[in-house]
DNA sequence: CCTAGACCCTGTACGC
DNA sequence: TGCGTACAGGGTCTAG
């Protein structure tokens, strides 16, 4: 499941590979994914040349000629180049490039979206989008701020991407786990101190996994069809009943969040 | 403005 | 073996 370090993967890998290309041809054989692809979609993208790939919390931007196209892959979203057109269960949308390879997007869970915008910043999906941890912006004040009178536990709060983006279930737990932060506590009752080093393990964990290629747990695969590698490092995620690799405590799964929630709640005080 | 909970979807894992 | 069910998850929406 793609989560920021997944997405930025995918987003270098196009980098390299698709700008400077034109889409020779745009095919949509789904309409109907998390949200129903717009009816001028090919019309709109067909014949552009790609200008650059980038990305804004998970989602990915890539800038054409004109306008630009943007992607959500959702849980179960891959996007990936082949020689030739292969149809496979659940491909949605194919792209041919000038060099004649297909940029093909196949999502079993059709959680995943993809549209067509002039300036996709603006764009509705977009623009309320908080900040991006790994950006200059992302100050431990900042978030200290933002974080007052919440309270909502720190772990969903982490989350919501209107506050900061490309924080996913994974990597909130190993956040928490490693600032010896207990999910449950209320978000507003951090410190600063707190705050700063919540943030910074954020930053870790997430360029340690850009670093390694992204989590791959089940269906993830970048461009390439390469799994990413972080999956072995993980603390926490995935490994409730397990001991703990600080304390050897007992990992427990919590209840009361909207995800999967393990914590060492020797580690992790309230 | 904030929060909790439902919802979208299908492959996988598990109990009987 | 096969059937039914619970679960996984990001993001959005609605109700309170």
């Amino acid at each position: 499941m793609p989560e920021l370090p997944e997405v930025e993967t995918v987003c270098r890998m196009l980098a390299k590979n698709i700008v400077g290309q034109s889409l020779v041809e745009v095919k949509v054989l789904r309409r109907d994914l998390r949200w129903p692809v717009q009816l001028d979609f090919e019309e709109n993208s067909q014949g552009c040349s790609v200008v650059s790939v980038w990305r804004r919390g998970k989602y990915i931007i890539i800038e054409l000629t004109s306008g630009s196209i943007i992607w959500h892959l959702g849980m179960s979203g891959v996007l990936r180049l082949y020689d030739e057109l292969l149809y496979a269960k659940h491909d949605h949308v194919w792209l041919r490039l000038s060099d004649g390879r297909y940029l093909v997007y196949n999502d079993p869970r059709r959680f995943g979206s993809v549209y067509w915008a002039l300036a996709p910043l603006a764009h509705v999906r977009l623009a309320k989008l908080g900040l991006e941890p790994l950006a200059a912006q992302a100050e431990p004040k900042i978030v200290f701020k933002l974080l007052q009178n919440r309270s909502k536990n720190i772990k969903d709060t982490i989350m919501d991407a209107n506050l900061i983006v490309g924080v996913g279930n994974i990597y909130a737990n190993e956040a928490l786990f490693m600032s010896r932060i207990h999910p449950r506590r209320p978000a507003g009752s951090l410190s600063l101190e707190e705050v700063q080093l919540l943030l910074q393990n954020i930053q870790l964990v997430l360029k340690k996994a850009i670093a390694q290629g992204g989590t791959t747990l089940s269906d993830y695969v970048s461009v390439d069809g390469k799994p990413g590698y972080f999956k072995q490092e993980l603390q926490v995620y995935g490994r409730f009943g397990q001991q703990c690799n600080v304390c050897a405590a007992i990992l427990e799964k919590l209840a009361g969040f909207a995800r999967q929630t393990v914590a060492c709640t020797k580690c992790q005080l309230l």
